[in-house]
DNA sequence: ATGAAAGCGCTAACAA
DNA sequence: TTGTTAGCGCTTTCAT
């Protein structure tokens, strides 16, 4: 392992100072000279010189790098929302520190202040456990952070945000459009914002088209505390709740699920215990992940635009990094109705 | 936004030297008496101090960090393996740049770059591209890395490994021991030694079994170069490739993939055109990846320790770091059949 | 247009 | 046991 080659270095082999270099290899708007600043270039080539970032951030105080916080990379739905992030960041010259708090408060707390000690300035956080005034701390240190996903009630967080409530109206809506009146709702805990969205959606369009629901049609799985995250909890809970729902008497005929992954879940049981889908009983999820055109039929469900929303909030934060002024703190993307084979159609359409 | 607080202001809080406050707070196994020692964290708590781990790493030359480079994070395989190295990065203090580099070389240069500017000592990578020299260099600089799943021919490389030929092997001979004979094959290109070595594994069960296989039960689809990452695309593949299969004359009774994904597909248009699986044909994935579980008929297939090679490649990792000596510079680890119900069993069992 | 010098926050060799 | 001092590699005033 050789010795690491410095600006110093290549200053003695040009005979310039190592404020030159600096001012030529960090593309500074300094004045050099032609000639000597080809030097250096030629020189550092030579060297096989290696920037220091350390010694610069140091010096700079920006540490070109941003943290994300999310539950789990392992969950499609996040890994889709960090890949839209790196986008971004990579444009902007910024690494990304992944952290997966797998909806543990201690472990988030945990990354939280090593992102701080990394002197790491912009954080993007998606569904982050109780920690306001764990993070009210961190933005007085100077920490710019854009929430996704999760409207916290912070006034210095920006918010990239989605309609859920539309969404699960939407979704509702498209069931009571085909001709649906009695209509299920399948779902992890409503213990977040998202989730409780969609639901409060689904009532709304039930109370529009005058249908009472009934309080079987609500199947919220309690989730033991300390499960394991991962796609196939989710798919499990599904799979649980639709049992429920096939062996009632006056039974649903559509259900509309709090993701795709609890959708699939639902489907798989339906047709396990040979309820046919969309036929006697129709499926729609939320979220449109890539599995949901991998499954048998192919599961209708309401887009929600993860990518997107990770471009976006890496956008935003690096304007505010940059201390461009962003005029919307908060922004709301909408849902689209994905039409795809899992609900059954009215006929007389 | 206050200003840092630094070691020095403790320092001069509690009358000592800028020294022994760095000595505590570093938990230096230097002496300190006990009552300053109290007296200096006491202080720290006070003034609500961060530690600037850029001036640390820059001092010790240890950036704490490692890099993972990977193809992308929305396939769930790598998303497995890189929560399993986040798992033990933590144990270890240290966090992770995530890399996706979408089998892209220049993407994939660039990372790298950029890893060595911030002084990452550490890399984990995961089937990189052609990139033996570029490596190279790096490895005299100093960086240390652990290649995952790829073998790689330069002799500081520490290796994981998985042995895919053997999995190939049992994934044919479970259809043989099943009463197949004729066993088609469907992948993506066999452009990286692991798609290789299945296929290898494939051919010589068949050999083994005294089968000599058609030269239409191989499909490969050849990518179109530029072409997307991502799951679907996968999919998609083995919808394509089983759909060649459907309209054969004298067709295969079971089909063997590259990965789960590719089976699924392939289950996927088997049913849409109404051939039963696996009364009709047979199917068995490869990775054992968690939808798998998800999918009707569950899908048999062979194990792939995903999660358990990305613990084993940080630990390696992080003794090589530690100067520790690593006996056994490669790794190689087993694959195990999951027995689902993709494929029909002999009845005289 | 170039250089000298100071310092970002921290650690570590050396001195006391 | 504690302090002094000298950097780690870089940028950036301030002189020249």
């Amino acid at each position: 392992m050789q010795k690491q080659v410095t600006i110093h270095d290549i200053a003695k082999l040009v005979n310039a100072s190592a404020a030159t270099v600096s001012r030529v290899l960090s593309n500074s708007s300094y004045p050099v000279s032609q000639e000597l600043s080809e030097k250096i270039k030629l020189a550092a080539k030579q060297l096989n010189y290696t920037p220091n970032m350390l010694g610069r951030q140091l010096k700079t105080r920006n540490s070109m790098t941003i943290g994300v916080i999310i539950p789990s990379i392992s969950n499609p739905f996040y890994a889709d929302i960090v890949l839209g992030i790196e986008e971004v960041a990579r444009k902007y010259d910024h690494q990304v520190f992944l952290c997966n708090s797998h909806q543990n408060p201690q472990l988030e707390t945990e990354y939280l202040q090593n992102l701080l000690e990394k002197q790491v300035k912009g954080l993007i956080i998606s569904s982050i456990s109780n920690q306001q005034d764990l993070l009210g701390d961190y933005l007085a240190k100077g920490m710019r952070v854009i929430s996704i996903d999760q409207a916290i009630d912070i006034p210095d967080i920006y918010q990239i945000g989605f309609d859920y409530r539309k969404g699960g109206y939407i979704a509702c809506k498209h069931l009571i459009d085909n001709g649906h009146r009695k209509i299920a709702f399948l779902s992890a805990p409503l213990d977040r914002p998202s989730r409780r969205g969609v639901f409060q959606g689904y009532q709304e369009a039930l109370q529009e088209a005058g249908i009472e629901p009934e309080s079987s049609w609500l199947q919220i799985h309690q989730f033991v505390k300390g499960e394991r995250l991962g796609s196939a909890v989710e798919f499990t809970n599904g799979r649980m709740l639709a049992r429920n729902i096939i062996h009632m008497a006056d039974r649903p005929t559509a259900i509309i699920t709090c993701n795709d992954l609890t959708a699939i879940g639902a489907m798989n049981e339906l047709m396990t215990y040979g309820v046919k889908v969309p036929d006697e009983i129709s499926v729609i999820g939320f979220d449109n992940i890539e599995i949901s055109q991998m499954v048998t039929p192919l599961l209708t469900t309401i887009d929600h635009p993860k990518y997107e929303m990770g471009q976006m909030a890496c956008s935003m934060l690096m304007d505010v990094l940059q201390g461009i002024p962003v005029h919307v703190k908060e922004q709301i993307l909408q849902p689209r109705l994905i039409d795809r084979s899992s609900v059954k159609k009215r006929v007389d359409f």
